[in-house]
DNA sequence: CAGTATCCTCGAGGATACTG
DNA sequence: CAGTATCCTCGAGGATACTG
């Protein structure tokens, strides 16, 4: 995008948070991703040569800094995208609130979702005094993306491919669909389950509390008002 | 754009609000216009073509109605397009904050600048009890657009490019940029007057109301404290 | 892991001329 | 005034293969 010739700031701003898949690379970071992979791994529709460019752009334009760790590159906000924050929520919200987030069928990414739910699961509400293994079985998903396991342990929170071999907590099984309107706010647990698209299985406290250490994304709040 | 294949509703959000000239076409909604040759003077460098057709998406998207009005159409911002208010106005802010509003030399436009000083001028600050006819002579701008006249009478604001005839209250006489700085409020009058690049002429007391009466871009303000 | 280089495609949007 | 139709260009960014 070039720009567009106009002294106004809102031009300005616009300019720099109106490039495509700027807002969610923003977004990414203010969730706390710093390192490439892992920001590339919440854009997974980005390509590798995109967000490298848009990270240099911000950079250049001070929203972010580039910080040596180890051999490795860090991505940390400034001041300045730090302020970004409410704006990316504000967008966030009013999304919610007035386009809603169903997604058609072909839209719909099981290893995003799953990353997702990992990334704002709230680890201070799972129990802690024990491990917890939640295996998802998602039954309509790609051959390669139908099992994942959600391991917690000492408050930290890991997801894997394979079976880790522990002794399951829970086992949820769901349609992709299900699982993200549940976790977008769109639909919620006991509806999914009375149509049978969603089955819990596992100690009756354990499938009672795993939505409150799931959470729901953060905007599925602001839903709803829209008849 | 077409989208981004992300349930985040930041994503949606941004799917709409991210396009090119997108949020400048709601601001130039929220700051007032409805008609079509309106919202292109605010936007000079958008064809009517590329107008049309985010009119026509912003409709569907429900953030504008089409209203008939006579044989033309008006377009007006629905609840949700009203609440993107606070998201363009902090867009905006932070623009101002952080990218700063001042332009190089070849991206000045004096038609810009005075479409946008008439229509954020403060209606209300100006003496009630007589006309007041600014003669704008902008000396460094392309022959056809160097002189300009607000004329303001009875709660009304008109700008001309021909002289209106009438009386002269104050003949201000400055560089497109000069003036472009003020309004921006990276530069302020008195600077601008000592550096020579700034000369009003007029009634003492008119002179010195001018700028209350002219007011500064809404944006003004939020500038400065970056070191 | 964290990117870069290269080549190619396709679609956004500019220019122009037109219309009720 | 309020757009639309048509044609054409050019640059954003995808795909792929590569590198320290």
């Amino acid at each position: 995008m070039t720009n567009y010739g106009q002294f106004c700031t809102v031009a300005r701003g616009s300019e720099i948070l109106g490039e495509r898949w700027t807002p969610l690379v923003v977004r990414e970071l203010l969730c706390g991703s710093t390192h490439f992979n892992e920001i590339r791994r919440g854009l997974p529709r980005m390509s590798a040569t995109l967000l490298a460019q848009r990270l240099k752009k911000l950079e250049e334009v001070g929203v972010l800094r580039r910080v040596q760790e180890g051999n490795n590159q860090e991505y940390v906000l400034t001041p300045a995208g730090e302020e970004l924050r409410p704006i990316i929520l504000a967008i966030g919200h009013w999304g919610a609130r007035w386009i809603g987030s169903r997604l058609r069928a072909n839209q719909l990414d099981a290893g995003f979702l799953m990353w997702d739910i990992r990334r704002f699961a709230h680890i201070d509400e799972f129990p802690s005094d024990r491990k917890v293994v939640i295996h998802f079985f998602l039954n309509d998903a790609r051959q390669r993306e139908r099992h994942w396991w959600l391991v917690v342990a000492n408050g930290e929170i890991d997801l894997c491919r394979e079976d880790p071999g522990h002794e399951l907590t829970l086992v949820v099984e769901a349609s992709v669909a299900s699982l993200t309107e549940i976790w977008t706010g769109d639909s919620d647990p006991d509806a999914e389950q009375q149509a049978r698209r969603l089955l819990v299985r596992g100690g009756r406290r354990d499938t009672r509390d795993l939505w409150r250490w799931l959470g729901r994304s953060v905007f599925a709040s602001s839903k709803v008002p829209v008849k």
